[in-house]
DNA sequence: GTGAAGGGCCAC
DNA sequence: AAACGTGGCCCTTCAC
């Protein structure tokens, strides 16, 4: 493919080069970089394409600093503009760059990447690097060979710069087939709201998230310390099943092996299940200290191993931050994943999340949307008594025993609520009666009656559950109120394979829904805050936590408030929308 | 040494 | 007869 080319290398042509270029309706836009990482690379190329020329800006003919260029302004307010949309494969990528080499925010996103990931619907098998949509929706061979090459040299190479055009170039014809294909499967407005999205999330991962080491180093000690203690003493518990086979003394087993662990309970006598996970675990608890033992080794180890050390290697060197990586959609349902490290994983206890803080002179605004998923079940239920609850005062999983239970709100037992709040948060999984007598210790008949009593108090949740469970089953296919697609793949021969495609069906429009609705509330935020010393730094599928000067603390938790509503509200109907705010030094509530 | 699979557990 | 959805990441085990 042969692509015209211009490269920019002075103030004149630039000028002129961007008045062209803003007529354009739609432009490819693409950069190279010396680095993944924003903060420790340059931003040497940024190239736009109308299909048939592009035009590439070498950025390291203009300065050191080409946020501070005046002659770049053109190049910043074409970026910035709405119009032209830009055409671009993982934008996030670009948009961090842009905004912290060049100080503006890549406006007008389309986003192949994110396209590909709406049109598959989940169907894992298929690969959105760019070559690989190039090759699907074009039908033309890329060329990647020259992503890896050096672009910190003074001289490009005719090669690189080649590649450069046509990388920005093959966008225009991907362009227009993914639009189609968008409106034909009717993800328009989904793919919108993911677009909008991008930028919230590129600033989110720039800023980072304080994380105080000290504080996470005290733990890390105190735990190291009692797990040291408490292996110590479930060895020698474990040594009197296995002890006569050595000769040097107590045989250690590893506490961390499945089988070894597995075998010496077996030889104390304790009747292990097939598996050792807690929750099969923890009935024997009470009548084996070993097993006791054991679980408070694996919380501990676990508390060690997946929060300890790890955690400080991801401190920035130049920022002090932490850095993580979102994918904004991580899980076929639209949630997000997110990694190195995972910030939506952290243990609820005060001890980790208190090492998560904001800097000095800041603090930190933390909302989250109170029992979204089960306001937005309500909502499409269309359930009377269901909503109900949500509007009969504070309480809502008192409200619904009350009424499952018919007795007085203020006569419901601790154990009614429990049950209540259980099959809450499990209806929408497609909890059955045999999980629910596991985890309540109900008999199999008393669950199945508490099942029944429930959906029987909730006619139109169980007539929807159903449906949804039922067109999921048939159609293959169910949607999230914003229009996003799953496909559901499953052998129908295979009753599990589709009992679990089924109650996945029924799961996804809620959870993606729930999704939905953040990220429509990310980018009203993002609006809303630009011009404030609010920043986005952590988003928990229903919680967000911004950063911001104390000063601004009241204001910016009301507009956080304001938009997170108003996300929900634009989704939801039926049911009132609730945001819990708190303003703290600490991400602890 | 590396990588995949399986078990386990943290979050929502 | 079925067995509660989505992720990331740790460790062990086993194959290459």
């Amino acid at each position: 493919m042969e692509v015209f080319f211009e490269l920019i290398k002075d103030e004149s042509s630039l000028r002129a080069a961007c008045e062209q270029l803003s007529k354009e309706p739609v432009l490819g836009f693409d950069t190279e970089t010396t680095a993944l990482d924003p903060y420790l690379g340059e931003l040497r190329l940024v190239q736009f394409s109308t299909g048939k020329r592009s035009v590439i800006i070498d950025l390291r003919l203009f300065g050191d600093d080409p946020s501070s260029n005046p002659a770049l302004v053109p190049l910043r307010s074409l970026i910035a503009a709405e119009t032209p949309v830009k055409v671009a494969h993982n934008s996030k990528f670009d948009a961090k760059w842009v905004r912290h080499h060049l100080g503006c925010e890549l406006g007008g996103i389309f986003d192949s990447y994110l396209a590909s990931l709406l049109i598959a619907a989940g169907e894992s098998e298929r690969r959105h690097s760019l070559a690989d949509v190039v090759q699907f929706f074009v039908g033309t061979e890329l060329d990647k060979s020259q992503q890896v090459s050096d672009w910190s040299a003074n001289e490009l190479s005719q090669v690189q710069l080649e590649y450069a055009a046509r990388d920005a170039a093959i966008l225009l014809p991907l362009y227009s087939q993914m639009t189609e294909r968008l409106k034909a499967d009717d993800l328009t407005r989904v793919a919108e709201l993911e677009f909008k999205a991008v930028m919230p999330v590129a600033q989110m991962e720039l800023t980072g998230f304080f994380l105080d080491q000290d504080r996470w180093k005290e733990n890390i000690t105190r735990t190291k310390a009692d797990r040291d203690v408490i292996a110590d003493e479930l060895q020698e518990m474990l040594a009197a099943g296995v002890s006569q086979v050595s000769l040097f003394g107590r045989s250690e087993i590893n506490l961390d092996s499945q089988a070894q662990v597995h075998d010496a309970l077996t030889n104390l006598g304790v009747p292990v299940p097939e598996s050792t996970r807690a929750s099969q675990l923890e009935p024997l608890a009470e009548g084996f200290p070993v097993v006791a033992k054991l679980l408070e080794y694996r919380t501990l180890q676990k508390a060690l191993t997946s929060f300890g050390e790890n955690y400080l290697e991801f401190i920035h060197p130049k920022t002090g931050r932490v850095h993580s990586d979102f994918r904004q959609i991580g899980a076929p349902t639209g949630r997000f994943s997110c990694s190195n490290p995972n910030l939506q994983q952290i243990p609820h206890e005060t001890a980790y999340r208190r090492c998560f803080r904001a800097g000095d002179g800041r603090t930190l605004v933390v909302a989250d949307y109170s029992q979204i998923e089960l306001r937005i079940l309500a909502d499409f239920s269309g359930d009377k008594n269901f909503i109900g609850a949500f509007e009969n005062g504070a309480d809502f999983h008192a409200a619904a025993a009350a009424q499952v239970f018919k007795v007085k709100a203020e006569d419901v037992s601790p154990d009614q609520r429990s049950f209540a709040k259980r099959l809450n948060f499990g209806v929408v999984y497609g909890l059955g009666a045999a999980r629910f007598a596991a985890m309540t210790g109900l008999s199999q008949a008393e669950a199945e009656g508490t099942l029944r009593r429930y959906f029987a108090t909730y006619p139109d949740l169980d007539g929807y559950l159903r449906k949804s469970g039922d067109s999921a089953l048939r159609t293959r296919l169910a949607r999230t109120a914003s229009g996003r697609l799953l496909k559901i793949r499953f052998d129908e021969n295979d009753r599990a394979a589709a009992g679990s495609a089924k109650r996945f069906g029924t799961n996804m429009p809620i959870q993606g829904t729930s999704a939905d609705i953040l990220k429509r509330a990310l980018s009203l935020i993002h609006e809303e805050l630009r011009e404030t010393s609010a920043r986005l730094v952590n988003i928990v599928h229903d919680e967000i936590v911004l950063e911001c000067d104390e000063a601004d603390a009241d204001e910016i938790s009301q507009k956080l408030r304001n938009a997170m509503v108003a996300a929900g509200r634009e989704y939801i109907k039926a049911v009132p929308i609730d945001v819990e705010v708190a303003i703290s030094k600490e991400w602890a509530k």
